[in-house]
DNA sequence: CGGTGATTCTGAACGTCGTTCAACACTAAA
DNA sequence: TTTAGTGTTGAACGACGTTCAGAATCACCG
């Protein structure tokens, strides 16, 4: 047997907790509606995984792949370091656009008090910030590798805080082709030659 | 008199809900303790705010104040605009360090689903941005009013996702000093002549 | 097959939360 | 003092995540 029914029901619960986020948000997760739609007790979800933080890790693991593979094959596809980061921002916004809550669900999350996040799962973000590290280092050969990793965190933050700002349209709903053109912009004048 | 009984409960409630959110973060904010620190019994919270959302917005209203207060401030000393632009960031850094649960309740917080923030605190979130179209409309003086408003919101969000990233310490935990070399370095690096 | 120990599954029950509301207390004008 | 109106109270409600004792199921052996 190559799955258990332990490992089935487990994948059951993880797929009705995905739909669930992807289509009404993290904060609409309930552990009733989950087991329902999974086909089980509502404690049997307690068996499956530790809690609830633990399941919506999983799901956010399982958009985390999905991301970075969007990321990669974006990034495959240049050769020049600028292009190829100007390429990761623009894949960025798209995979956020066409996953919002999902998307949104990988930092909107909070553990409980005093419980701290998994090393697995922030080593499943930090994929996200090693992908620009390469055209990074192109661009800034002469950096160590510390100054490094701060430079791609501050440039993938400065990405992710107009990706995010603009998708929760926080101050006003925005147009996505004056979002994407705003970001392409925004990442040219950063890198642009100083000649 | 210059306040109302009901005027003053109501400022007791918002004191207690803003050392709670100050100390512990808007997560460990419970209608009962806020109640029981302001000397009220529980239901009259509804008295004074139509539920927690207003009250946490009542919260965050007061953070936006002190939040465009330290702004001006740190922009009132400069001429030149992109030393303002600088300083500002710095100024908003500084902010998110000193008050990063206040802060934090800024972004973190949602309403119930369905229902919309209220248009006033829109209004507030939005001095912000105003804040930094001046300078910037100095550097890009050919810019019309609405790119120059999206140009405001991109380059504010930018700072933004730099600060909230690293104060959340989800990736690790930042040295204070990279974080502020690393913003600066960043505007820098984005505002910089291409003579 | 039947027995038996371990494992998994179940859903009622618990504690906590935001919110409501009927009863009560207070105030101020008649 | 009466009375109408307003403010205050905290028990109660429904929804939530989580637990756990009992029921069901499974795996192995005689």
């Amino acid at each position: 047997m190559s799955e258990s029914k332990r490992e089935i029901l487990k994948k059951k619960i993880l797929d009705a907790a995905e739909k669930c986020i992807e289509t009404q948000g993290l904060t609409a997760l309930r552990a009733r509606d989950v087991t329902k739609d999974a086909g089980c007790a509502l404690g049997s979800l307690y068996n499956a995984f530790e809690d609830m933080d633990l399941l919506i890790l999983s799901v956010n693991s399982r958009t985390l792949a999905r991301l970075h593979a969007s990321l990669k094959d974006a990034s495959a596809s240049q050769e020049a370091p600028k292009e190829t980061l100007l390429t990761l921002a623009l894949a960025y916004l798209e995979f956020g656009t066409e996953n919002p809550n999902l998307w949104a669900a990988l930092f909107d999350h909070r553990m409980q008090p005093g419980v701290p996040v998994p090393r697995w799962h922030l080593e499943e973000h930090a994929v996200l910030i090693a992908e620009i590290i390469g055209p990074l280092s192109q661009l800034s050969p002469n950096l160590d590798e510390d100054t490094l990793a701060s430079r791609a965190r501050t440039v993938f933050s400065a990405v992710h805080g107009i990706v995010k700002l603009s998708l929760e349209g926080r101050f006003v709903a925005l147009d996505p082709n004056t979002v994407r053109a705003e970001l392409s912009e925004f990442v040219s004048q950063y890198l642009r030659e100083a000649d």
